[in-house]
DNA sequence: CGTAACACGTA
DNA sequence: CGTACGTGTTACGC
């Protein structure tokens, strides 16, 4: 095959992207554009799939000044400056290209053209055929035999193909005439007047009528009317237009066509850059494209090997035997439904090689197989490896009561791994990690006689290639975390608390339906009277749930004083509403808000009701790999964000009740743990001695910093310090303070400062952990939890600030996500040793929630009041405050 | 039908 | 121009 080469002009393309998609939809949560980096991305991985390069090359501009401007300082003179949102887009690009092996190239004095048209000439020289990409008309010059242009007509998606033909179609001269024709008609944008009242068409008959720019030039004199006139007073200016828009062929440059040969692409890199860019459909794309590349290829560098495992039988009545035929760990894939105390399992698949799998279905064991099965799955003396245990567990539980030995769950090592991701399917790790794509290959769809038996076949095939690469996986991540220091946070903390979380979400917590039904009854009723008023007050119906159609009746009809600014208009947010009515005092403002606390009232009654399953209990689900801090968090339905603010909100929690055949609920949370944290990673000596005075916090803090006792500490004192203390976890800004105080930012600033100065150890930890964090590239728990924070050193002020705040924070909140795991751990562990039947049932970040069973009062308030205290060892105590009763409101304290 | 934007509940 | 989450609604684009 002739070899290919695909050459693309960077700049002139990316600035094509840029302007092609719009900056606002492709930006990052951090704030960066990436408009041109995504436009231009997949307009190369459209050409590379279409065209199959051989050889590919990137050239870029490599500044403002070239030997053209050196001559002609007027040159591109009237460009507007580059737009904010495109600067530093081109840095990505080129390192999405290091990524996928391209290699570009930029020059000093020489404009991208000049690569350009350096490599076309040279590799048609070489018999290459060259495809170039440029939207820059210049460069039609280049056209001939081997050279086409492929010239951008709308955005980047669309291209048109320039060869010789079609460039004399277009323009009415053949490719190297083009610069004769330009230098006559001018580009604006390249601020090159042409001869005035000369387009495209005069000029390209001039050209043709005397055969070149020279003969036209020559022949001014003959040429007559008032174009003939124009031209003959600008003779001297096309002559320079000429001489500019030349493009050297001949420029001595490092890389050459020869070395521009296609590569394997750097997954991981691809896999990086991508995640910092949120790019996923596009990285699908180039996921799939990789996938195709590869299979035509013997190359093992990285390649993703299609994964054919094996499906194995093991015949009936000899899975017992099968199963203690080994000790090594096997992967454990479940088909099924991973959901608490509603899972099912269907099949699963069992692996301790990537070569084959077996894999059973459950409902056709004979009773010995199942037997064997059962008794295997709850050994812990067989280790498994599963993805997601938790999930395992729930589908296993009617089957075998769950799994035990697990030693490795892959979702979890790699959350640990990389706490920022947003998901960790087991698919995208086997790529990336083992380079095996498990997606099973789909049987062929057409002409195909049986297609409802392929289905399932794929669906076997996919469950027993997720089995198979398990083992392979496990020990891949477990090498990162060991690279780490991430093995003891994993294997003492993490995996045995999915076993204690699985419990828990499988236990429930009872609700009082009657209870719920009834509230959810009285929050509609004042929903709708609100609603009623709230009419009434303005004379006409509107949506009081779209803030659309609040902001049309707030600011157009009752022409109310604006409020903050959003990507929509105005805020109508519950703040600026009460402001509102502070300013204007209508009634219409107190029945809104009014509607929306009920409404978000009956939701929350409403979204409770609908989860109540048949045993009357709730079964939230805890998620252990979302939260990038550490945390838990809880879905379907979440119980950790239950009102409590209000009194109204706080009879929600009446709802939740003690268990039949339980003697009541008992909930213990720390008090001031993120403070407590805070006084013990700073070691500073004035907050390690307020906790250790056991004084009220605030107070203590208060006295300080305003230089009195602390009986003399006012509410207003007591409180500003409160918000100051909290904020300093946040990452507070002196504006933030004040805003939040409502006081000026002055005064916030002098408050800070006064803090500052009593607590300077506080100060000096919270400089030192950014500072730490910016060199290693991540912050660290007490447990040795990660985060990274690679936006540290970013140039984007935005996206650096964002990183500084969160870097503050993650150790912080990190450490006592570390401190109530330990906990839990310990209460979990403590009531199984004292042979309890009381149980932990939720867990909301610093409290944790129980229910005791009868006669066990003391004992459990006893374990979970040490287990909770006694969870580290810090350098001031932590307090535990535990209260009970027959329901989580009469509980609280 | 899926996703974005908004608003709001918790720690 | 303080962190970390999940959910329900409306509006809008495919």
């Amino acid at each position: 095959m002739r070899p290919r080469l695909l050459i693309i002009d960077g700049h002139s393309m990316a600035f094509r992207a840029f302007f092609a998609l719009p900056a606002d939809k492709f930006m990052t949560s951090g704030g960066a554009y990436t408009n041109a980096v995504h436009g231009f991305i997949s307009m190369l991985a459209t050409l590379i799939k279409n065209e199959q390069p051989t050889h590919v090359g990137v050239a870029f501009d490599a500044g403002a000044h070239t030997f053209r401007t050196e001559v002609f300082p007027q040159y591109k003179g009237t460009r507007d400056a580059t737009p904010e949102p495109f600067k530093g887009q081109v840095a990505l690009i080129k390192e999405v290209l290091d990524a996928m092996n391209i290699r570009y190239l930029e020059k000093d004095r020489f404009e991208a053209d000049d690569i350009l048209a350096t490599w076309s000439t040279c590799a048609a020289e070489a018999g290459m055929e060259v495809l170039l990409c440029s939207g820059d008309r210049d460069t039609l010059q280049l056209v001939n035999d081997h050279v086409t242009v492929l010239y951008p007509v709308k955005g980047v998606s669309e291209l048109k193909r320039y060869t010789p033909e079609a460039v004399e179609e277009k323009y009415g001269v053949r490719p190297e005439q083009y610069p004769d024709l330009a230098a006559l008609v001018g580009e604006t944008s390249d601020n090159i007047p042409g001869v005035p009242g000369v387009g495209p068409k005069t000029a390209a008959k001039w050209v043709n009528q005397f055969g070149s720019l020279t003969e036209v030039l020559n022949s001014a004199e003959t040429i007559k009317g008032k174009v003939g006139e124009k031209l003959r007073d600008h003779l001297d200016q096309v002559r320079q237009n000429r001489e500019i828009n030349r493009l050297l062929t001949d420029v001595d440059l490092d890389v050459m066509p020869n070395d521009l040969t296609v590569q394997q692409w750097d997954r991981n890199k691809l896999h990086e850059i991508f995640d910092m860019l949120e790019f996923r459909t596009l990285r699908e794309r180039l996921l799939a494209m990789m996938g195709a590349v590869d299979q035509g290829t013997h190359d093992e560098g990285g390649a993703a090997q299609g994964a054919s495992t094996q499906i194995m039988e093991v015949a009936a009545g000899e899975l017992a035997q099968w199963l203690s035929s080994t000790r090594q760990p096997m992967g454990l894939a479940v088909a099924g439904k991973g959901v608490p105390s509603r899972g099912t399992a269907w099949q699963i698949a069992l692996s301790a090689t990537p070569e084959s799998a077996v894999v059973v279905t459950l409902d056709e064991l004979s009773d010995a197989d199942s037997v064997a099965l059962r008794q295997w799955l709850m050994d812990p003396h067989y280790p498994k490896i599963v993805h997601s245990a938790k999930e395992a567990w729930h589908a296993l539980h009617s089957f075998s009561g769950g799994v035990k030995g697990v030693i490795a769950d892959t979702e979890l090592a790699a959350y640990l791994a990389f706490p920022d991701q947003r998901s960790y399917g087991l698919e995208d790790l086997s790529i990336r990690y083992v380079s095996r794509d498990i997606t099973p290959v789909a049987h062929q769809a057409q002409g195909s006689l049986d297609l409802g038996l392929d289905d399932t076949d794929d669906a076997l095939r996919a469950l027993a290639n997720r089995a198979a690469v398990l083992p392979q996986l496990a020990q891949a991540l477990d090498a990162e975390l060991s690279d780490r220091s991430l093995t003891a946070l994993y294997q003492e903390m993490e995996l045995p608390l999915t076993v204690v979380l699985a419990q828990m979400e499988h236990v429930g917590v009872a609700v009082d339906l009657e209870q719920l039904r009834s509230l959810d009854a009285f929050f509609a009723h004042q929903g709708s009277e609100a609603q009623k008023a709230a009419f009434e007050a303005i004379g006409r119906q509107v949506n009081l749930g779209s803030p659309k159609q609040l902001q049309e009746v707030l600011f157009d009809q009752l022409d109310m004083p604006k409020t903050k600014k959003i990507k929509t208009g105005y805020t109508t947010d519950a703040a600026s509403l009460a402001d509102l009515f502070v300013k204007t005092g209508h009634p219409f403002l107190q029945h809104l808000l009014e509607y929306r606390d009920s409404t978000k009232l009956r939701q929350t009654v409403e979204g409770l009701l609908k989860s109540v399953a048949d045993d009357g209990r709730v079964h939230t689900t805890f998620q252990q790999t979302v939260a990038a801090t550490g945390r838990l968090s809880s879905t379907d339905p979440n119980l950790q964000n239950i009102p409590i603010r209000t009194e109204t909100g706080r009879r929600i929690r009446q709802g939740f009740v003690v268990g039949e055949g339980l003697d009541t609920l008992l909930t213990a949370d720390y008090s001031q743990i993120e403070m407590r944290i805070m006084a013990h990673l700073s070691q500073d000596d004035g907050l390690i001695s307020a906790f250790q005075a056991g004084e009220d916090l605030h107070n203590f803090v208060g006295a300080r910093v305003f230089g009195v006792s602390i009986d003399e500490v006012t509410p207003q004192m007591r409180s500003k310090v409160k918000a100051m203390s909290y904020g300093l976890a946040y990452g507070l800004s002196a504006f933030g303070l004040s805003k939040q105080l409502n006081i000026s930012v002055g005064e916030a600033s002098t408050l800070m400062d006064d803090y500052f100065t009593r607590f300077g150890g506080v100060r000096d930890y919270l400089t030192s952990v950014v500072a730490r964090a910016r060199t290693t590239g991540y912050t660290e728990t007490i447990m040795g939890r990660r985060r990274y924070l690679p936006d540290l050193t970013s140039d984007n002020r935005q996206r650096r600030e964002n990183a500084e705040r969160v870097a503050l924070n993650a150790p912080i909140q990190g450490s006592a996500a570390d401190v109530i795991k330990q906990a839990m751990l310990g209460v979990d562990a403590a009531f199984r040793s004292e042979g309890l039947s009381s149980r932990l049932l939720l867990q909301i970040h610093d409290e944790l929630i129980v229910e005791v069973a009868p006669g066990e009062q003391e004992i459990a308030e006893r374990i979970v009041r040490e287990e909770m205290a006694g969870a580290m060892q810090l350098s001031v105590p932590l307090a535990v405050s535990v209260g009970t009763g027959q329901n989580w409101h009469d509980a609280g304290h």
